[in-house]
DNA sequence: TCAAAAGTGTTATCCTTACACCCATGT
DNA sequence: ACATGGGTGTAAGGATAACACTTTTGA
C-alpha cells in the first residue's frame, strides 16, 4: 500500500508589540520554538483557511483576522521532525506537505494558552534588522559566508547581492533567499539536523548570530512570511492590519520600520501618507511618552472599496 | 478508514506567439480545455517542481524553463470532475488538493503531442484585453454584473473597482478577483457545474463574452497565473523569459502589451528600458514586416547577478 | 511617392529626496 | 530652561507623461 500524504497547516501570526514585530510561537518545554500548526482533515475541513482559523484558536486561544496563504512546501527531507500530526495516517511514515499561512492582528495580547508566546520576529533572523545601521549579527557571520562562497562563480555574486557585500545595497525583501543561502551553506542549524548529522563546529561557534532555529521547516515559513510582508507593505496598506483603531503617526512609522527592518525618513513618510489620503486625524491627542503629545489618527478604511489603493512608500533614511 | 488526500499538480505554461499571450492546453476531443496536470507521488517525487517538470514533458513533449509556484487550492466542491488522477488512492472518493505552477518559455513550438495545443490566453478572459480600448466582452457582460450587484453595499463597490465601472480606472492585475466575482455571480459556467446544476439561462445567453470554461478549477489557476504575471512584470524582468535571444524593441513591447492587456506608450517604454540598462543593441537588423528594419536587442542577463533589478514600468497610452 | 513601422527631441509636471527649523509638553 | 518627541516649509533633482517630428525601408 502506498505512502500517504498528510497536509500540515502552519500559521505565522504577526503583530507589533512595543515597537517590535512579534510572532506567535509554540514552545513545548526544552524544545526549539515552532509555529502553531495542525493537520488538514480531508474529511471534515471545507477549506484550508477555515481549518487554520479553527486550530489556531484551539491551540492559542486567539482569533485570527487578516489571513493569506504563503506557500506550499513539499521537499522531501525538510519535514523531518514533524512525525505525527495528530490522528490520521500516522504510525506508518507519511509524506508531509506543509501549507504556510500569514495572519496579522492588532492585538498581541497574551493568550495564557500553555507553551504559547509572542516572540520577537527578528530573533530568528538577527541580520535582518538594519534600523540602527548594519547589524552586528551580519558582521559576525560574514566571514563564514565568504568562506562558503570562496571565488565560486555563482555563489559569490549571490552572496554579494543578498547580504549587501562589497558595497551592494541592502534589499530588505529578500529574507527567504537569505535564509535559504544560509541553509545551503550549512550555516542554519536546521541543515545538519535535517540530514541527521550533528551540528557543524562553525555553526556552534557563531551561536546566536545565526538566529534561533525552529522545529521542522518553520523558520523557512517564517522567512517566507517576512519576505511577503515586507514586499506587500509597499503595494497594499497591510500595515494597518497590525495597528489599533487609533494610533500616532510615529507609532505607525515605528511599526513599518519594525516590519521592514529599515529606518525611515520621518517627514517624507508623512508626506506620502498624506498624499495617499490614507489616514485621517481624529483631533484627539495621545498623552504618553515624554515630549509633545501626538495627534491620533485612524486608517481611512473606506478607501479600500472606493479606489485602487497601493501601499506605503519606504523613504529610506540615509545612514 | 479515513478519506485520502491526492495532490494534483497543474501547470500554466505561457509563451508569446504572433504577438499574443498563449498557454499550453490539453483538450481531449469534445471536452472543455484543461491545463497539463498530473498527480504528485508521495513515494517517488522528491519535490513538486521536479514532479511537475517530468509530467509536463511526458504529457506535452515540452521542456519547462522558468517555473514558480502559484497557489494551492483546497476548497471542497471546486475540484469536481478530476475524479481520478491516475494510480494511487482512486476508487474511493479522494480529497483533491491542487498546486498550481506557472512556467514561462520563449519557444511556443507545436509539440505534436496528442490533444495538446497552444491557446490564446485571453480567450478564457475576453474582458481582460484592453489593448484596443474597452473590450466588447466587458460591455456585453456589464448588465448581468450590475444586476447581480444591484444596490448591494459590498457588491457594488467591488464591482466598480474590479470592472472599471462608473469611471473607475482599469487595474490589469486583478484578474483572479474578477474571475472569482464572476464565479460568485454565477456568471462562470463552472459555478453551476460545480454544484451539479444545469447552466443558468443568463450564462447561455452571454455565451463567448463570459470566456471559455475549463475543466476542474483550471480557469481559476489560469487567472491566478495571469494576475501573478501581470504583477511581476513590474518588479522582475520576467518578460524576457518569453522572448527569444534576440528581439526588436517593438516585439518586446508587443509581448508586454499582450501579457498586461494594455497599450503602452512607445517612447516612454523605451526610455524606461534604457535607463534600467536592461537591453543592449546587437547592431544587427531585423528584415521583416513592411517598414523600416528594426535593430535587434538582447536582454543583459548579467545584470541579474550584479545588482537588484526591478521590472518594467508600464507607461500607459492614454486612450 | 506613399504607406508602414522604426526611432528621436523636448517640455511641463509631479514625486522623491534632502535640507533645516519651529512647537508643545513634562520634569 | 531644557530635553524629548511632534510637527512643518521649501528647494533641487529625477522620473513620468505628453506633446510632435524625422528616418528608413518595401511596394
Amino acid at each position: 500500500m502506498s505512502r500517504q500524504i498528510v497536509i500540515g497547516l502552519s500559521a505565522v501570526v504577526a503583530a507589533i508589540r512595543d515597537g517590535q514585530a512579534v510572532v506567535l510561537t509554540v514552545r513545548p518545554q526544552g524544545q526549539p520554538a515552532g509555529l502553531p500548526f495542525g493537520p488538514f482533515d480531508p474529511e471534515a475541513d471545507r477549506t484550508f483557511e477555515l481549518a487554520l482559523r479553527a486550530f489556531v484558536t484551539a491551540q492559542t486561544r486567539f482569533e485570527l483576522g487578516y489571513v493569506e496563504q504563503l506557500y506550499t512546501f513539499g521537499d522531501k527531507g525538510r519535514d523531518a521532525p514533524l512525525a505525527n500530526l495528530g490522528p490520521g495516517p500516522a504510525g506508518r511514515a507519511s509524506r508531509i506537505v506543509s501549507v504556510g499561512y500569514l495572519g496579522l492582528t492588532p492585538k498581541a495580547v497574551d493568550t495564557a494558552a500553555p507553551d504559547t508566546a509572542w516572540a520577537d520576529w527578528l530573533r530568528f533572523f538577527p541580520w535582518e534588522d538594519w534600523r540602527d545601521g548594519r547589524p552586528a549579527a551580519l558582521t559576525a557571520i560574514e566571514p563564514a559566508l565568504r568562506q562558503w562562497a570562496g571565488a565560486h562563480p555563482t555563489r559569490l555574486p549571490r552572496l554579494r547581492l543578498l547580504f549587501a557585500q562589497d558595497g551592494a545595497p541592502w534589499n530588505e525583501e529578500r529574507v527567504l533567499e537569505r535564509y535559504e543561502l544560509l541553509y545551503e551553506a550549512g550555516l542554519a542549524p536546521e541543515a545538519a539536523r535535517d540530514r541527521g548529522e550533528p551540528p557543524a563546529p562553525a555553526v556552534e561557534a557563531l551561536g546566536p548570530a545565526l538566529g534561533e532555529p525552529m522545529i521542522s521547516d518553520h523558520r523557512r515559513i517564517l522567512a517566507t512570511a517576512l519576505s511577503r510582508l515586507r514586499g506587500k507593505l509597499k503595494y497594499r496598506p497591510v500595515i494597518f492590519e497590525v495597528m489599533p483603531e487609533a494610533f500616532t503617526l510615529s507609532a505607525l512609522q515605528r511599526a513599518v520600520e519594525a516590519v521592514a527592518g529599515v529606518p525611515l525618513h520621518k517627514q517624507n513618510f508623512r508626506r506620502a501618507l498624506e498624499r495617499a489620503e490614507m489616514v485621517e486625524g481624529l483631533g484627539r491627542l495621545d498623552s504618553e511618552t515624554g515630549g509633545r503629545p501626538a495627534e491620533l489618527f485612524r486608517f481611512r478604511r473606506e478607501i479600500l472599496g472606493a479606489r485602487p489603493v497601493s501601499g506605503l512608500s519606504l523613504p529610506l533614511l540615509r545612514d
